[in-house]
DNA sequence: GAGTTTTGTAACCGTTATGATATAAATATG
DNA sequence: CATATTTATATCATAACGGTTACAAAACTC
């Protein structure tokens, strides 16, 4: 479901920091040092973008695209490059690829980037990206926010992680304890009665007409999500 | 609930010696070749767990564990890896893990370690021999609850433990002081007549219409289960 | 750094569980 | 049948508990 960025850099230190930084921000990553292995990883592997470093010892980036075009491999790609001289990018060298970033770059810059160029090729926008379902609720930990009955509810950092522990134990109930020792990580100076605040402001906003009783107390033990 | 361990490793082999060993122990496993699923499945299972090659082909583990840890994913880790070099283990390579073991392992060795862990970790995991069952109604020691022919009556603490200990004891005469012994364990200052009241009580929950004589009462000495 | 939002704590209050007690009912015994 | 003993039921008192609100501290935002 993630989508899947195959990456060649020659630089180990580059390769490595950028599988890190767009693993963290939720794509998956296939990182390699050479073009070597890259046709057949393209032919088995559904990759949704390239990034590659446009200076490779071992081939000039364009020429490499320019072959995978040829054979009919059309994946997206992006060209990191030291080179930031206009003209380059202007006279068609980068002839294949659908965007360009120039070395130093600013990763923030980078995943505006590739986010805007799956958005390009990728009609359906697929952020279901870290979220939770659960009866008729969709929690989505990015945003935030949880949908229920096509209705968004925009939830805080506590009241996310509140309702994620919830869903991952469904029907089972967590005790104060336990939910003071996985959310507050800071186990012990945490009032127990913080808790029932904490599940009483997310009953409220999950549920504000008390219709539908998600979350059950269960008087002398905890709370569980039913 | 047996405890659940998410297993990586792109070992077909290795994968399925870990599964049959863990599951044969009394684990519940999840094995993956690589990480692709892995932190969506941790999002949405009750992962106790995370035991995992640390040199994938596609990243390498404490960089992965690195990751989870930025996106608030807690659960203990034991890597795997061939290398032994004591080096890689003291020099912080391996922040994040809670334990690491060297390829090729003792089984019996792994597995002391991932008892280890998850004690240290161990949320309590109270005994969750969960149900109780009695002829047609169904205990639920977790949700303080005893489904009777597919209705379901709420208990309270107090219920909930006498007629635990009935169903445990079915059959044999339980008398006052038994009860108040194991139920109220502050057993002296409680007087015998409470339990009469508490056994009415309880009666009355499980059979408002006072047709299915479920507990009998034994003039003289007690209570039982019949 | 001012202003807004989020979050922890304390105080208050209604509710509930439960132990005790008084009374009624049931059961045993002679 | 009469009486004694045991148990069931009803009622009351209270302590514990959870929900609610208000407010202060902390964390974000711009």
């Amino acid at each position: 479901m993630k989508e899947q960025i195959l990456i060649v850099d020659d630089d180990n230190d580059i390769l490595e920091l950028l599988e890190y930084s767009l693993n963290s921000v939720g794509y998956d990553t296939l990182g390699f040092l050479s073009t070597k292995n890259v046709r057949q990883v393209l032919l088995e592997e559904k990759i949704d973008l390239i990034l590659m470093d446009r200076n490779l010892p071992d081939i000039e980036g364009s020429l490499y695209i320019e072959m995978l075009r040829s054979k009919d491999i059309n994946t997206p790609v992006i060209f990191i490059s030291a080179k930031d001289s206009i003209e380059d990018i202007k006279d068609g060298l980068i002839k294949g690829a659908d965007d360009y970033i120039t070395k130093p770059f600013d990763m923030q810059e980078l995943i505006l980037r590739i986010k805007a160029v799956l958005k390009r090729y990728n009609n359906e926008s697929k952020e279901l990206i870290d979220t939770l379902l659960y009866q008729d609720m969709k929690l989505d930990l990015n945003m935030h926010q949880v949908n229920i009955n096509s209705i968004n509810i925009d939830l805080t950092k506590l009241e996310t992680a509140l309702l994620q522990t919830m869903i991952k134990n469904k029907g089972r109930v967590l005790d104060r304890d336990y939910l003071i020792k996985h959310i507050w990580k800071s186990s012990d100076n945490i009032n127990q009665k913080t808790v029932n605040v904490a599940i009483k402001r997310l009953k409220e906003k999950i549920d504000p007409q008390r219709d539908k009783e998600y979350i059950k107390t269960i008087r002398g033990v905890g709370y569980l999500l039913v």
